[in-house]
DNA sequence: CATGTTCGACAACCAGGTTTACGATTCCGA
DNA sequence: TCGGAATCGTAAACCTGGTTGTCGAACATG
């Protein structure tokens, strides 16, 4: 229940906060494990989620998630190598290569999705719906709105 | 307004998760950056939370924290580098280091403690003490007890 | 006293991030 | 049109934080 306790210390807002999302993305990969994609880190799920179905470039990329395009580029590297993404010329611009997802990436995807509304459910069979979504809405209203640059296109795109 | 809407995908709960904490996070060591403490990371203030005013050994802290005691050494390594930790030989037990926090140590803590109040309370000034406390105590709900080792000692201890 | 366990330290490695630099390509204005 | 400026990808060097494996020193216990 709720109480309006003044007397609350803030150091355990953030700790639940880290706490909160560490046990909903630690349940996600350990049920992805089970469903073919034991490669996939906590990271790769945004990365494939800032990818797009449309696909994307290094830099932009690394607009998206708020890192140096080196440092996306990097992440892009071991995505290859495992499969989730690929690498294609742009032929309009010989500078630029395309990020795309691969039938692989699109099917971690789709699964961390289905999987993500899942444990939402979870969330909210213990807690009401009324609940998550006022938790959705109360943080969506303290958080920069261009925090993971939602405001571009490519988050949650297709 | 909390609506209770059954379409809202699963991935905005722990984006906004994550976006909160950083948010938090990212605030606080934006202030306590200008009273002193540049080089304090956002995992630095879990390290002098677990390290508590009693001191601990690097295995005890690594179970705090749940990593490994060798990452838990390093860490204390950067840290005793910064001038927040020192290592002092146990008496009773030579194989054990015991691991205090220092003047600056306490004084690091003490300010992060005062600032994660003072955002806690513009969270509320924003939201309502009544949403910030229901927060809490949802997130509260929904995580798994020992996550964070909350029920060892030294955790928000003294 | 011999054996097993714990503690701290070291090495090697990996993931993810940074800054700096650079060649190739494209854009754009004089 | 052409030359400078901006952009893209890539590389190198480095930092932080984590892992596993190993090992000597120091307890604990039969």
């Amino acid at each position: 229940m709720a109480t309006a306790d003044p007397e609350r210390p803030g150091f355990l807002l953030p700790l639940l906060l880290l706490a909160g999302f560490r046990t909903l993305i630690d349940d996600l990969h350990a049920e992805l494990a089970g469903q073919g994609h034991p490669d996939l880190r906590p990271v790769h799920g945004f990365v494939l989620q800032a990818v797009g179905v449309d696909g994307t470039t290094a830099s932009e990329l690394g607009q998206r998630l708020g890192v140096s395009k080196q440092a996306a580029g990097k992440t892009v590297d071991r995505l290859v190598a495992l499969g989730y993404l690929e690498r294609v010329d742009d032929p309009a611009d010989a500078r630029r290569k395309l990020v795309r997802m691969t039938e692989k990436g699109v099917d971690g995807l789709r699964r961390s999705a289905v999987l993500f509304d899942a444990l939402r459910k979870r969330w909210a069979a213990t807690l009401g719906e009324e609940r998550v979504a006022a938790m959705e809405d109360d943080l969506r209203a303290v958080t920069p709105p261009n925090f993971f640059r939602l405001d571009v296109p490519g988050w949650f795109g297709g």
